[in-house]
DNA sequence: CCCGCAACTGCAAACCATTTGCAGCTCGGC
DNA sequence: GCCGAGCTGCAAATGGTTTGCAGTTGCGGG
């Protein structure tokens, strides 16, 4: 795997700096985890970043724990693919993170899918229902070129 | 709760006989699980399905085998809320199974919403990106009107 | 109506993702 | 450099789901 990180990554330091701002200690496996999340360009699962912390850095708890931290911070987004495991992606200053995903059924490869449609849909069933804070979950399945004509 | 079922609800002969036309057994355990479903307006947990069981009928584990079956068969749709719980919901013969929830983030109530525009974005998204045989989930997120002004 | 047997069930143990309790370590303000 | 709250590491607990296995049962054939 690559060391280098997607163009659009935050700096380190602008990640630290999030965490400072609110009070929070930079730690080794906090820094470590930040370092893997802004070199993907997918949705990592937490067993994922644990096994590339660096060696005798992290645990699994505290990957869970400072996974989080960051939720909770705003500072990644959590996905369900509906295979039982989370999912999390680091967010820009200020992105809302609303993103889609088409992911294959078979091999799990995932495709960003930048389009998002259901905003009108959104309010029109919040106000329906009396609800507030609607937000949503979309994803998309499917076979990708690589499975179609090789299933199990 | 009330012991009779919605309108649309399929007749319990209808449901073993996709059994039976499947060669699977009509067992108690299963008649019981499909009685409950078709009494129900929103999806179920198989713990709930596993409480409603007369006495001594069905095993927490022959309810996990048996909706698994249920939805190999195409007999029951599997919803996530994002809570870690799967939920299932009986689907009428032939039915497709398309349909999204509005869930309240607070006390979980469950909204059916009909509406879907996703098949023409879906459709593109598959062409797009080479993939085949391509569907969705979409659900809702929100605040129902009694949570609302009440927050934890 | 009874037989045979594969399908199915019940129970307990295993699994896996995730959470938590706790004692010791460390970041960062003083 | 010192101190204390915030963190970490480890291990054990939790909760949903799956599985192994021995005993039971639905149901087609006699």
């Amino acid at each position: 795997m690559s060391m280098s990180a997607p163009a659009h990554a935050p700096p380190l330091e602008e990640l630290t700096h999030r965490l400072r701002r609110r009070e929070r200690r930079v730690t080794a496996p906090r820094q470590a985890i930040l370092e893997f999340l802004r070199r993907q360009t997918h949705p990592a699962s937490r067993k994922e970043i644990f096994s590339a912390l660096p060696r005798g850095v992290g645990d699994l708890a505290t990957v869970y724990r400072s996974v989080q931290l960051l939720e909770s911070m705003g500072m990644v987004q959590r996905f369900d693919f509906g295979d039982g495991v989370a999912r999390y992606r680091l967010l820009a200053e200020g992105e809302d993170g609303h993103r889609h995903h088409l992911i294959c059924r078979q091999c799990r490869t995932v495709v960003e899918v930048r389009e998002c449609f259901a905003a009108d849909l959104e309010r029109q069933i919040a106000r329906r229902n009396g609800y507030r804070a609607v937000s949503h979950r979309l994803e998309f399945f499917g076979l990708c070129p690589q499975c179609q004509g090789a299933e199990p």
